[in-house]
DNA sequence: TAATTAATGCAACCTAGTTGCGTTTTGCAA
DNA sequence: TTGCAAAACGCAACTAGGTTGCATTAATTA
């Protein structure tokens, strides 16, 4: 097994994504660490980083991947994707909802592996007024 | 407002999407319908389609986006998009479990507009042997 | 059956993501 | 502390999915 490394902009990567209350895409991410590393590079510290657990890849709505490190996932050091994600259809912002419980009736005769719960509509921040 | 026209390429489109039992993607309607028309012409026609609620479209796990014609949506003559999804990573295809009920508690603050409920793992054909 | 305009074909373009390969850098161990 | 293996990187080229502009074709309906 290879042993993952630390570097810069691994480093510069994973804060942003820390920082930011939502999940972002590989471009808004490029564009935040500019400077520090290619283009490339941030996909390949994107694939490192789910490999490793630091963060999860959800898929919005539209079909564009974004990066997040959702909570529930710091505090318990497990990944739980069975709790809903938001994605605002203005602002295009997605994020986790861990606080809303979801109950779903598993199939049966179809081995499940993941849960991918989005709501789409628009955030409180867009219906401002 | 533009009224609809009907052409034996949207006709083909829509047939091999009501003739599948799973969820079929942009490439794989094109391949189909072969000969038909043009590739950028069964983009225009899947946005008609959704436009016109007579299909909808699904986000695979993967971000690819797939087209399919519900079985609730046809026999209602509405769009029910609070049922599951199941999309098999070994075959990728992904099809409507309308039979299976989900209860959601939605958030409060937010406009909801659609639920999109996806369960990735494996199809019980995929699983056979 | 003629006129309106929706729908199409084609070429060019765009964005997201991938691959190959030679170079740099990290982390461990001598 | 320095040497080394391989992880990580930069760059260029490539691929796939999807979009846009515009001139042409064809579906409606009057």
């Amino acid at each position: 097994m290879s042993l993952p490394r630390n570097t810069k902009a691994k480093q510069a990567v994973l804060d942003e994504i820390n920082r930011s209350t939502y999940a972002l895409s590989q471009p808004e991410l490029f564009e935040r660490v500019k400077g520090t590393c290619d283009r490339v590079t941030v996909y390949r510290i994107l694939d490192r980083l789910v490999a490793e657990n630091k963060i999860h890849r959800i898929v919005n709505v539209d079909g564009t991947l974004n990066y997040a490190a959702c909570n529930q996932c710091d505090t318990h050091n497990t990944h739980a994707h069975d709790h809903l994600h938001f994605s605002c259809l203005e602002c295009k912002k997605i994020e986790c909802l861990s606080e809303q419980s979801v109950h779903v009736q598993l199939p049966s005769h179809y081995q499940i592996k993941e849960l991918f719960l989005t709501i789409s509509g628009i955030c409180p921040t867009c219906q401002g007024g």
